[in-house]
DNA sequence: CTCTTGTACCTAGCACTGCTAGCACCTGGA
DNA sequence: TCCAGGTGCTAGCAGTGCTAGGTACAAGAG
Protein backbone atom coordinates (compact mmCIF):
# COMPACT_ATOMS: atom_id res chain seq x y z
CA UNK A 1 0.00 0.00 0.00
CA UNK A 2 2.83 2.53 -0.50
CA UNK A 3 1.02 3.96 -3.30
CA UNK A 4 -2.16 4.97 -1.45
CA UNK A 5 0.16 5.61 1.80
CA UNK A 6 2.23 8.42 -0.41
CA UNK A 7 -1.37 9.71 -1.86
CA UNK A 8 -2.61 10.60 1.26
CA UNK A 9 0.81 11.74 2.45
CA UNK A 10 0.10 14.32 -0.68
CA UNK A 11 -3.28 14.90 0.43
CA UNK A 12 -2.27 15.44 3.89
CA UNK A 13 0.75 18.10 3.04
CA UNK A 14 -1.62 19.90 0.88
CA UNK A 15 -4.08 20.26 3.86
CA UNK A 16 -1.39 21.63 5.87
CA UNK A 17 -0.35 23.98 3.42
CA UNK A 18 -3.78 25.36 2.93
CA UNK A 19 -3.95 25.97 6.55
CA UNK A 20 -0.42 27.74 6.55
CA UNK A 21 -2.34 29.75 3.88
CA UNK A 22 -4.91 30.55 5.70
CA UNK A 23 -2.61 31.37 8.79
CA UNK A 24 -0.69 33.80 7.15
CA UNK A 25 -3.69 35.91 5.51
CA UNK A 26 -5.21 35.33 9.20
CA UNK A 27 -1.99 36.95 10.25
CA UNK A 28 -2.12 39.91 7.34
CA UNK A 29 -5.36 40.66 8.01
CA UNK A 30 -5.18 40.99 11.97
CA UNK A 31 -2.30 43.15 11.38
CA UNK A 32 -3.76 45.43 9.19
CA UNK A 33 -7.21 45.63 11.95
CA UNK A 34 -5.28 46.27 14.79
CA UNK A 35 -3.21 48.93 12.49
CA UNK A 36 -6.24 51.09 11.41
CA UNK A 37 -7.66 50.62 14.64
CA UNK A 38 -4.76 52.29 16.83
CA UNK A 39 -2.23 52.87 14.77
CA UNK A 40 0.88 51.15 13.73
CA UNK A 41 2.87 51.92 17.11
CA UNK A 42 0.27 48.98 18.75
CA UNK A 43 0.79 46.66 16.25
CA UNK A 44 3.53 44.47 18.66
CA UNK A 45 4.29 41.28 17.61
CA UNK A 46 2.66 40.40 21.23
CA UNK A 47 -0.58 42.30 20.37
CA UNK A 48 -0.90 40.60 16.85
CA UNK A 49 0.05 36.97 18.47
CA UNK A 50 -2.54 37.16 21.09
CA UNK A 51 -5.19 38.76 18.29
CA UNK A 52 -4.49 35.65 16.05
CA UNK A 53 -4.64 33.41 19.28
CA UNK A 54 -0.49 31.86 18.65
CA UNK A 55 1.91 32.20 20.46
CA UNK A 56 4.08 35.07 18.85
CA UNK A 57 7.55 32.87 17.39
CA UNK A 58 4.47 31.48 15.05
CA UNK A 59 4.69 34.68 13.44
CA UNK A 60 8.34 34.39 12.88
CA UNK A 61 7.58 30.76 10.98
CA UNK A 62 5.16 32.17 8.52
CA UNK A 63 7.40 35.97 8.13
CA UNK A 64 10.66 36.73 8.72
CA UNK A 65 10.25 39.64 11.02
CA UNK A 66 7.73 42.46 11.37
CA UNK A 67 8.75 44.23 8.92
CA UNK A 68 7.91 41.51 6.44
CA UNK A 69 4.89 41.55 7.82
CA UNK A 70 3.84 45.24 7.52
CA UNK A 71 4.93 44.47 3.99
CA UNK A 72 2.64 41.81 3.30
CA UNK A 73 -0.49 44.15 4.47
CA UNK A 74 1.31 46.86 1.78
CA UNK A 75 0.71 44.11 -0.91
CA UNK A 76 -2.85 43.15 -0.46
CA UNK A 77 -3.29 46.87 0.57
CA UNK A 78 -2.36 47.83 -3.57
CA UNK A 79 -4.43 45.07 -4.70
CA UNK A 80 -7.39 46.58 -2.88
CA UNK A 81 -6.24 50.11 -4.42
CA UNK A 82 -6.09 48.96 -7.54
CA UNK A 83 -9.32 47.37 -7.56
CA UNK A 84 -11.22 50.58 -6.32
CA UNK A 85 -9.04 52.77 -8.86
CA UNK A 86 -10.25 50.52 -11.79
CA UNK A 87 -13.62 50.23 -10.73
CA UNK A 88 -13.87 54.28 -10.74
CA UNK A 89 -11.73 54.56 -14.15
CA UNK A 90 -13.87 52.51 -15.89
CA UNK A 91 -17.45 54.29 -14.83
CA UNK A 92 -16.26 56.86 -17.33
CA UNK A 93 -15.70 57.16 -21.12
CA UNK A 94 -14.55 60.83 -21.36
CA UNK A 95 -10.59 60.73 -20.36
CA UNK A 96 -11.17 63.90 -18.12
CA UNK A 97 -13.84 62.43 -16.05
CA UNK A 98 -12.21 59.06 -15.68
CA UNK A 99 -9.15 60.94 -14.59
CA UNK A 100 -10.90 62.49 -12.19
CA UNK A 101 -12.43 59.36 -10.80
CA UNK A 102 -9.56 57.96 -10.37
CA UNK A 103 -8.11 60.48 -8.72
CA UNK A 104 -11.15 60.84 -6.20
CA UNK A 105 -10.71 57.27 -5.63
CA UNK A 106 -7.27 57.72 -5.18
CA UNK A 107 -7.67 60.43 -2.43
CA UNK A 108 -10.75 58.71 -0.60
CA UNK A 109 -8.78 55.07 -0.06
CA UNK A 110 -5.67 57.15 1.47
CA UNK A 111 -8.29 59.11 3.88
CA UNK A 112 -10.70 56.36 4.41
CA UNK A 113 -7.77 54.11 5.23
CA UNK A 114 -4.45 56.09 6.13
CA UNK A 115 -3.04 53.12 7.74
CA UNK A 116 -3.07 51.07 5.26
CA UNK A 117 -1.51 54.35 2.82
CA UNK A 118 1.16 54.60 5.25
CA UNK A 119 1.83 51.32 4.78
CA UNK A 120 2.18 50.99 1.40
CA UNK A 121 3.60 54.86 0.61
CA UNK A 122 4.95 56.02 3.85
CA UNK A 123 6.45 53.27 5.81
CA UNK A 124 8.09 50.95 3.61
CA UNK A 125 11.26 52.10 1.55
CA UNK A 126 11.95 48.33 0.23
CA UNK A 127 9.22 47.46 -1.89
CA UNK A 128 11.11 47.76 -5.44
CA UNK A 129 8.70 49.80 -7.52
CA UNK A 130 9.67 50.40 -10.93
CA UNK A 131 11.79 47.96 -11.90
CA UNK A 132 10.86 44.71 -13.19
CA UNK A 133 10.56 42.58 -9.39
CA UNK A 134 8.31 44.66 -8.66
CA UNK A 135 5.56 42.68 -7.00
CA UNK A 136 2.28 42.47 -9.28
CA UNK A 137 0.03 44.30 -7.21
CA UNK A 138 2.22 47.06 -7.48
CA UNK A 139 2.49 46.87 -11.48
CA UNK A 140 -1.15 46.84 -11.52
CA UNK A 141 -1.57 50.19 -9.66
CA UNK A 142 1.03 51.91 -11.58
CA UNK A 143 -1.01 50.34 -14.62
CA UNK A 144 -4.30 52.46 -13.75
CA UNK A 145 -2.36 55.78 -13.88
CA UNK A 146 -0.84 54.85 -17.42
CA UNK A 147 -4.69 53.91 -18.25
CA UNK A 148 -6.01 57.54 -17.13
CA UNK A 149 -3.00 59.83 -17.73
CA UNK A 150 -2.28 58.22 -21.33
CA UNK A 151 -5.08 59.46 -23.05
CA UNK A 152 -4.40 62.95 -22.05
CA UNK A 153 -0.78 63.41 -22.12
CA UNK A 154 -0.21 65.44 -25.50
CA UNK A 155 3.23 66.01 -26.10
CA UNK A 156 4.31 64.85 -22.59
CA UNK A 157 6.02 62.31 -21.75
CA UNK A 158 3.63 59.55 -20.13
CA UNK A 159 5.85 58.15 -17.61
CA UNK A 160 6.79 61.58 -16.44
CA UNK A 161 3.59 62.88 -16.62
CA UNK A 162 2.32 59.69 -14.44
CA UNK A 163 5.07 60.43 -11.53
CA UNK A 164 4.15 64.12 -11.44
CA UNK A 165 0.18 63.39 -11.15
CA UNK A 166 0.70 60.66 -9.00
CA UNK A 167 3.46 62.83 -6.88
CA UNK A 168 0.70 65.77 -6.64
CA UNK A 169 -1.92 63.53 -5.53
CA UNK A 170 0.43 61.69 -3.18
CA UNK A 171 1.55 65.02 -1.33
CA UNK A 172 -2.47 66.17 -0.59
CA UNK A 173 -3.10 62.78 0.45
CA UNK A 174 -0.37 62.41 3.30
CA UNK A 175 -0.02 66.41 3.72
CA UNK A 176 -4.01 66.47 4.42
CA UNK A 177 -3.33 63.67 6.99
CA UNK A 178 -0.53 65.42 8.73
CA UNK A 179 -3.57 67.96 9.42
CA UNK A 180 -0.87 70.24 7.49
CA UNK A 181 -3.80 71.15 4.82
CA UNK A 182 -7.50 72.93 5.70
CA UNK A 183 -9.47 70.01 5.90
CA UNK A 184 -12.51 72.67 4.15
CA UNK A 185 -10.81 72.70 1.07
CA UNK A 186 -9.94 69.00 -0.69
CA UNK A 187 -12.35 69.33 -3.04
CA UNK A 188 -11.18 72.87 -4.11
CA UNK A 189 -7.13 71.40 -4.31
CA UNK A 190 -8.18 68.77 -5.88
CA UNK A 191 -10.27 70.67 -8.58
CA UNK A 192 -7.42 73.23 -8.98
CA UNK A 193 -4.93 70.24 -9.51
CA UNK A 194 -7.08 68.61 -12.25
CA UNK A 195 -7.24 71.82 -14.23
CA UNK A 196 -3.87 71.72 -14.69
CA UNK A 197 -3.46 68.31 -15.59
CA UNK A 198 -6.64 67.59 -18.36
CA UNK B 1 26.00 92.83 51.98
CA UNK B 2 22.08 91.07 50.86
CA UNK B 3 21.85 93.15 47.80
CA UNK B 4 25.40 92.50 46.37
CA UNK B 5 24.40 88.53 47.44
CA UNK B 6 21.07 89.09 45.47
CA UNK B 7 23.20 90.41 42.37
CA UNK B 8 25.65 87.85 42.33
CA UNK B 9 22.84 85.39 42.20
CA UNK B 10 21.15 86.74 39.53
CA UNK B 11 24.30 86.46 37.30
CA UNK B 12 25.00 83.07 38.66
CA UNK B 13 21.70 82.26 37.68
CA UNK B 14 21.92 84.06 34.29
CA UNK B 15 25.21 82.05 33.44
CA UNK B 16 23.43 78.72 34.63
CA UNK B 17 20.10 79.51 32.13
CA UNK B 18 23.17 79.99 29.55
CA UNK B 19 24.99 76.97 29.86
CA UNK B 20 21.36 75.44 30.34
CA UNK B 21 20.66 77.04 26.74
CA UNK B 22 23.54 75.68 25.28
CA UNK B 23 23.50 72.26 26.24
CA UNK B 24 19.62 72.37 25.03
CA UNK B 25 21.12 73.51 21.64
CA UNK B 26 23.93 70.60 21.97
CA UNK B 27 21.22 67.61 22.38
CA UNK B 28 19.14 69.31 19.01
CA UNK B 29 22.72 69.56 17.04
CA UNK B 30 23.40 65.87 18.10
CA UNK B 31 20.34 64.73 17.43
CA UNK B 32 20.38 65.95 13.98
CA UNK B 33 23.81 64.85 13.27
CA UNK B 34 23.19 61.31 14.64
CA UNK B 35 19.69 61.23 12.46
CA UNK B 36 21.53 62.48 9.26
CA UNK B 37 24.06 60.05 9.83
CA UNK B 38 22.78 56.95 10.83
CA UNK B 39 18.76 57.80 10.12
CA UNK B 40 16.57 58.21 13.21
CA UNK B 41 16.28 54.62 14.31
CA UNK B 42 19.63 55.05 15.49
CA UNK B 43 18.46 58.07 17.54
CA UNK B 44 18.20 56.14 21.41
CA UNK B 45 18.18 58.06 23.74
CA UNK B 46 21.16 56.39 25.03
CA UNK B 47 23.15 56.95 22.19
CA UNK B 48 22.38 61.04 21.93
CA UNK B 49 23.06 60.62 25.55
CA UNK B 50 26.45 59.32 25.03
CA UNK B 51 27.06 61.71 22.43
CA UNK B 52 26.64 64.98 24.57
CA UNK B 53 28.58 63.50 27.10
CA UNK B 54 25.69 63.29 29.42
CA UNK B 55 23.98 60.59 31.33
CA UNK B 56 20.75 59.56 29.61
CA UNK B 57 18.22 61.59 32.07
CA UNK B 58 19.65 64.75 31.24
CA UNK B 59 17.65 64.47 28.25
CA UNK B 60 14.66 64.80 30.16
CA UNK B 61 15.56 67.68 31.95
CA UNK B 62 15.43 69.65 28.42
CA UNK B 63 12.91 67.92 26.57
CA UNK B 64 9.58 65.73 27.30
CA UNK B 65 10.17 63.21 25.94
CA UNK B 66 12.24 61.84 23.11
CA UNK B 67 9.33 63.08 20.64
CA UNK B 68 10.23 66.71 21.99
CA UNK B 69 13.44 66.24 20.97
CA UNK B 70 12.27 65.13 17.18
CA UNK B 71 10.09 68.06 17.48
CA UNK B 72 12.64 70.78 18.56
CA UNK B 73 14.81 69.07 15.63
CA UNK B 74 12.60 70.02 13.13
CA UNK B 75 12.20 73.66 13.62
CA UNK B 76 15.26 74.11 13.48
CA UNK B 77 15.09 72.84 9.92
CA UNK B 78 12.12 75.15 9.25
CA UNK B 79 14.39 77.40 9.91
CA UNK B 80 17.32 76.37 8.07
CA UNK B 81 14.74 75.53 4.99
CA UNK B 82 13.21 79.46 4.90
CA UNK B 83 16.70 80.79 4.77
CA UNK B 84 17.29 78.61 1.93
CA UNK B 85 14.38 79.48 0.11
CA UNK B 86 13.97 82.99 0.77
CA UNK B 87 18.09 83.68 -0.31
CA UNK B 88 16.33 81.35 -3.79
CA UNK B 89 13.42 83.28 -4.16
CA UNK B 90 15.00 87.09 -3.74
CA UNK B 91 18.05 85.85 -5.89
CA UNK B 92 15.51 86.62 -9.09
CA UNK B 93 13.00 89.73 -9.99
CA UNK B 94 10.55 87.53 -12.30
CA UNK B 95 8.11 85.75 -10.54
CA UNK B 96 8.53 82.65 -12.74
CA UNK B 97 11.77 81.98 -11.90
CA UNK B 98 11.24 83.09 -8.69
CA UNK B 99 8.78 80.29 -8.69
CA UNK B 100 11.70 77.57 -9.96
CA UNK B 101 14.03 78.74 -8.15
CA UNK B 102 12.00 78.49 -4.45
CA UNK B 103 10.89 75.16 -6.21
CA UNK B 104 14.39 73.83 -6.71
CA UNK B 105 15.82 74.70 -3.35
CA UNK B 106 12.43 73.07 -1.73
CA UNK B 107 13.57 69.93 -3.34
CA UNK B 108 17.43 69.78 -2.99
CA UNK B 109 16.42 70.42 0.72
CA UNK B 110 14.73 67.77 0.89
CA UNK B 111 17.09 65.17 -1.57
CA UNK B 112 20.47 66.73 0.82
CA UNK B 113 19.01 66.58 4.21
CA UNK B 114 16.10 63.78 4.24
CA UNK B 115 16.45 63.07 7.72
CA UNK B 116 15.68 66.40 8.82
CA UNK B 117 12.69 66.39 5.86
CA UNK B 118 11.13 63.68 7.38
CA UNK B 119 11.35 65.05 11.04
CA UNK B 120 9.66 68.41 9.67
CA UNK B 121 6.98 66.81 7.36
CA UNK B 122 6.51 63.08 7.62
CA UNK B 123 7.48 61.81 11.02
CA UNK B 124 6.01 64.32 13.51
CA UNK B 125 2.19 64.96 13.40
CA UNK B 126 1.73 67.33 16.23
CA UNK B 127 3.36 70.44 14.78
CA UNK B 128 0.35 71.98 14.68
CA UNK B 129 0.06 74.32 10.90
CA UNK B 130 -2.10 76.69 9.76
CA UNK B 131 -2.81 77.91 13.33
CA UNK B 132 -1.82 80.95 15.41
CA UNK B 133 -0.38 78.71 17.75
CA UNK B 134 1.92 77.40 15.03
CA UNK B 135 5.61 78.51 15.52
CA UNK B 136 7.03 80.74 14.13
CA UNK B 137 9.66 79.49 11.97
CA UNK B 138 6.60 77.55 10.32
CA UNK B 139 4.82 80.56 9.35
CA UNK B 140 7.95 82.09 7.42
CA UNK B 141 8.14 79.14 5.84
CA UNK B 142 4.69 79.19 4.87
CA UNK B 143 5.24 82.86 3.92
CA UNK B 144 7.76 82.12 1.16
CA UNK B 145 5.16 79.99 -0.60
CA UNK B 146 2.98 82.92 -0.14
CA UNK B 147 5.53 85.49 -1.54
CA UNK B 148 6.44 83.25 -4.67
CA UNK B 149 2.74 82.26 -5.40
CA UNK B 150 1.21 84.59 -4.71
CA UNK B 151 2.15 86.97 -7.93
CA UNK B 152 1.37 84.35 -10.60
CA UNK B 153 -2.17 83.21 -8.74
CA UNK B 154 -4.16 84.92 -11.18
CA UNK B 155 -8.15 84.15 -10.53
CA UNK B 156 -7.14 81.41 -7.92
CA UNK B 157 -7.81 81.18 -4.58
CA UNK B 158 -4.07 81.85 -3.46
CA UNK B 159 -3.76 79.91 -0.12
CA UNK B 160 -5.52 76.74 -2.11
CA UNK B 161 -2.82 77.25 -4.74
CA UNK B 162 -0.06 77.25 -2.17
CA UNK B 163 -1.14 74.02 -0.34
CA UNK B 164 -1.31 71.91 -3.94
CA UNK B 165 1.87 73.74 -5.34
CA UNK B 166 3.37 72.63 -1.67
CA UNK B 167 1.47 69.21 -1.92
CA UNK B 168 3.16 68.50 -5.49
CA UNK B 169 6.38 69.27 -4.36
CA UNK B 170 6.28 67.40 -0.81
CA UNK B 171 4.84 64.05 -3.23
CA UNK B 172 7.72 64.45 -5.56
CA UNK B 173 10.32 64.87 -2.59
CA UNK B 174 8.90 61.95 -0.61
CA UNK B 175 8.59 59.15 -3.58
CA UNK B 176 11.75 60.42 -4.87
CA UNK B 177 13.09 59.45 -1.52
CA UNK B 178 11.70 56.32 -0.96
CA UNK B 179 12.90 55.18 -4.66
CA UNK B 180 9.47 55.27 -6.34
CA UNK B 181 10.47 57.47 -8.80
CA UNK B 182 12.90 57.56 -11.92
CA UNK B 183 16.06 59.39 -10.42
CA UNK B 184 17.23 60.12 -13.62
CA UNK B 185 14.16 62.09 -14.33
CA UNK B 186 14.13 64.71 -11.37
CA UNK B 187 14.38 68.16 -13.73
CA UNK B 188 11.59 66.52 -16.27
CA UNK B 189 9.02 66.46 -13.46
CA UNK B 190 9.88 69.86 -12.52
CA UNK B 191 10.05 71.29 -15.56
CA UNK B 192 6.49 69.45 -16.35
CA UNK B 193 4.98 70.91 -12.71
CA UNK B 194 6.12 74.41 -12.78
CA UNK B 195 4.98 74.63 -16.64
CA UNK B 196 1.45 74.00 -14.80
CA UNK B 197 1.81 76.74 -12.41
CA UNK B 198 3.78 80.06 -14.12
C1' DC C 1 35.84 78.83 57.94
C1' DT C 2 32.02 75.73 58.93
C1' DC C 3 27.46 74.16 58.48
C1' DT C 4 23.16 73.70 56.08
C1' DT C 5 20.35 73.79 52.16
C1' DG C 6 19.24 72.96 47.60
C1' DT C 7 19.98 71.09 43.20
C1' DA C 8 22.32 69.03 39.41
C1' DC C 9 23.52 64.63 38.04
C1' DC C 10 24.14 59.64 37.92
C1' DT C 11 23.16 54.63 38.85
C1' DA C 12 19.80 51.28 38.76
C1' DG C 13 15.65 49.58 37.36
C1' DC C 14 10.82 49.14 35.20
C1' DA C 15 7.80 47.68 31.53
C1' DC C 16 8.02 47.18 27.04
C1' DT C 17 10.01 46.02 22.14
C1' DG C 18 11.63 42.45 18.23
C1' DC C 19 13.50 38.16 17.99
C1' DT C 20 15.43 33.25 19.11
C1' DA C 21 16.85 28.95 21.48
C1' DG C 22 15.30 24.75 23.29
C1' DC C 23 12.03 21.65 24.80
C1' DA C 24 7.35 19.16 24.94
C1' DC C 25 3.80 17.25 22.70
C1' DC C 26 1.09 15.47 19.21
C1' DT C 27 0.29 13.75 14.80
C1' DG C 28 1.24 10.54 10.97
C1' DG C 29 3.43 6.21 9.36
C1' DA C 30 5.35 1.29 9.94
C1' DT D 1 2.18 -0.26 19.54
C1' DC D 2 6.08 2.18 18.88
C1' DC D 3 8.98 5.56 16.60
C1' DA D 4 10.17 9.90 13.97
C1' DG D 5 9.40 14.42 12.76
C1' DG D 6 7.62 18.65 12.88
C1' DT D 7 4.59 22.02 15.12
C1' DG D 8 4.02 25.38 18.65
C1' DC D 9 5.00 26.49 23.22
C1' DT D 10 7.78 28.69 27.39
C1' DA D 11 11.57 31.26 28.63
C1' DG D 12 14.99 34.39 27.78
C1' DC D 13 18.17 37.92 25.37
C1' DA D 14 19.55 42.51 24.12
C1' DG D 15 17.78 46.80 23.42
C1' DT D 16 14.00 50.59 23.81
C1' DG D 17 11.84 55.02 26.31
C1' DC D 18 11.42 56.68 30.67
C1' DT D 19 11.68 57.30 35.97
C1' DA D 20 12.72 56.78 40.94
C1' DG D 21 16.26 57.05 44.26
C1' DG D 22 20.32 58.49 46.16
C1' DT D 23 24.94 61.03 46.06
C1' DA D 24 27.91 64.63 45.85
C1' DC D 25 28.91 69.16 44.83
C1' DA D 26 28.01 74.13 44.87
C1' DA D 27 25.90 78.24 47.00
C1' DG D 28 24.46 80.98 50.87
C1' DA D 29 24.18 81.92 56.27
C1' DG D 30 26.36 82.27 60.63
Amino acid sequence: MSSAASIRSVSIQERRERERAERRRLIIDAARELAEAEGWDAVTTRRLAERVEYSQPVLYSHFKGKDAIVRAVAVQGFADMTERMRAARTAHRSPVRALRALAVAYLDFAAERPALYDAMFVREVDLSFGTAESPPELRAAFGEFVAVVEPLAGDDDVETRIEVFWSALHGQATLDHGRRLRPTHRRARLDLLLSRFS
